[in-house]
DNA sequence: CAAATTATCAAGCGATCTATTGAATATCAA
DNA sequence: TTGATATTCAATAGATCGCTTGATAATTTG
């Protein structure tokens, strides 16, 4: 397992997975690596039992193998960027300038009241497998298009796939130049997610009436 | 730093560090490696950021880089033996039949109480580099000459370097042999030591008077 | 059944990693 | 200063890894 985790290209593509599921073809897409290639690392991770893999018809579908892999992976990347001054300065400059951020608390309080809009500007595909209670999905290539529809009265709250990720950063920079007040929640959709799943544990699963 | 986990022997290093901090001599001996082999893998986990160093005279001291170090490379343990069956089935082949177990908090109540006798079966070293309050230091080798010293009336508890060590197995094991009530704590001293940490977080050190 | 799509397999080459060996360096003690 | 100890450095050979290429397998669609 901990070979799986040596190699660059392995690391993006969990990355990836963290988002959510895909299909092997997907993953190539979006990681700019050949199928062949792609299909071997997620074979290596597979065996490392680092992700699951499942058929759906003339594709195959990988996703990370259970909420502890997503956890362990977060760990690595947060710890990396704890302890080596490289990555945190690499970061740094691939983010550009700070931008007013928020935290999970302040934006459940403000989800709760109703007095904020926030927006997921990844690719659709991702909100899709998965997003924030009562976010709109508005990906950052359509931002500039969408502006309008935002209404005017209410801060803008956007987030993306994570605090590397340069997504929300960029809304945030086009909604404030565009003299909205907006900030950037300081997390992304996996960490919201794994924080919800153990901050109401006792919630089980209502039945329905048949 | 993914790399840095992607050798056996690092990771044997790590686990041999997880107790305490080591010189490079201390470690070689104790992970059978020759000094030079050691010393390079603790250079690449020091440039990753695993680990710190320090001179100290003519030897050098490594440690684990901080707790958030400790608790990634434990829970790459702990996740490797969830998803990897083959993991879990050495762990189990190499610790035999399973043995009678107590949770840290039966532990901690029971310590409160004063009605256990808890024993670090770990070499004398580890057990001065940090071991839990109140336990008294019984190397495993020591055990058979030193039963006597063990109160007949209380229940023994044993514990070591954690769940995947097999010394306070072989103690529980020598123990019940001899006729005493005896068990083993679940975890080892780095796990105790990273949950007394997070429980009680609000003990500032007290200044004490000059 | 044939064609098309998606994923895996197999072989190969260059790059990287690992452990060994022997030399070099740093610190302490005499 | 010299000698002893502990660690690091440098060079090397063998093993493993990573990516490419081209073929093969599995499934769906026509």
């Amino acid at each position: 397992m901990g070979k799986a985790f040596a190699s660059p290209v392995r690391l993006e593509l969990l990355d990836l997975l963290a988002q959510g599921s895909r299909t092997v073809d997907e993953l190539a897409e979006a990681s700019g690596q050949s199928t062949a290639n792609t299909s071997q690392h997620l074979q290596a991770m597979y065996t490392a039992g680092l992700v699951t893999r499942e058929r759906e018809g003339t594709r195959v579908r990988y996703a990370l193998a259970g909420e502890e892999t997503l956890r362990l992976w977060l760990a690595l990347r947060d710890v990396s960027a704890l302890r080596l001054a490289e990555v945190e300065r690499a970061a740094r400059e691939y983010l550009g300038g700070d931008v007013e951020e928020l935290g999970r608390e302040e934006l459940a309080d403000r989800l709760a009241r109703g007095d904020v809009v926030l927006i997921d500007v990844r690719p659709s595909g991702e909100y899709e497998a998965g997003h924030i209670d009562g976010a709109r999905s508005i990906p950052i290539d359509e931002l500039p298009q969408r502006l309008a529809e935002l209404p005017a009265d209410q801060e803008v709250v956007a987030y993306c796939r994570g605090p590397f990720c340069a997504y929300a950063h960029n809304a945030v920079r086009q909604l404030q130049a565009a003299g909205r007040p907006a900030r950037r929640l300081d997390i992304g959709w996996p960490e919201w997610h794994l924080a919800q799943k153990h901050q109401e544990p006792a919630k089980p699963k209502r039945r329905r009436a048949a």
